[in-house]
DNA sequence: GAGATGACCATTG
DNA sequence: GCAATGGCCATCT
């Protein structure tokens, strides 16, 4: 069992989140086998290139927020990416109530 | 090998 | 509901 498996199942999984919904880093890393490493999670993201066809913009914080720094070019695109399968914030949140995926 | 860092999470006050 | 705290785990200096 090498970290590429592992990281191989979880884009696997990150690919697989329908459009219009959202997942939170301890979620995906729950799904794909490792319920302790959401941070392994945020750094497999950051490691994408920005023509990635994986809904990285899908991934958000347990806190229903975007884990960039408000401001950013990165929070920018993401929120835009967002509000167009639908996600809209309110008051710099979301709700996971509403949006969070549920397999 | 010790200490710091990070697209985090759950608990606590 | 929000901020502070401790915990987790891989990578970097």
């Amino acid at each position: 069992m090498t970290d590429e498996t592992q990281k191989t199942q979880f884009f696997q999984t990150l690919n697989s989140v329908p459009n219009g919904k959202v997942v939170t880093y301890g979620q995906l890393a729950d799904l794909s086998g490792m319920s302790k490493r959401a941070r392994l999670v945020g750094r497999w993201l950051k490691e994408l290139p920005e023509g990635s066809k994986l809904p990285w913009h899908r991934v958000i914080n347990a806190q229903g927020k975007i884990s960039f720094p408000e401001g950013s070019e990165q929070f920018f695109e993401q929120k835009e990416r967002l509000a167009l399968e639908g996600i809209v914030m309110h008051n710099g949140k979301i709700k996971l109530k509403e949006y969070q995926w549920q397999p």
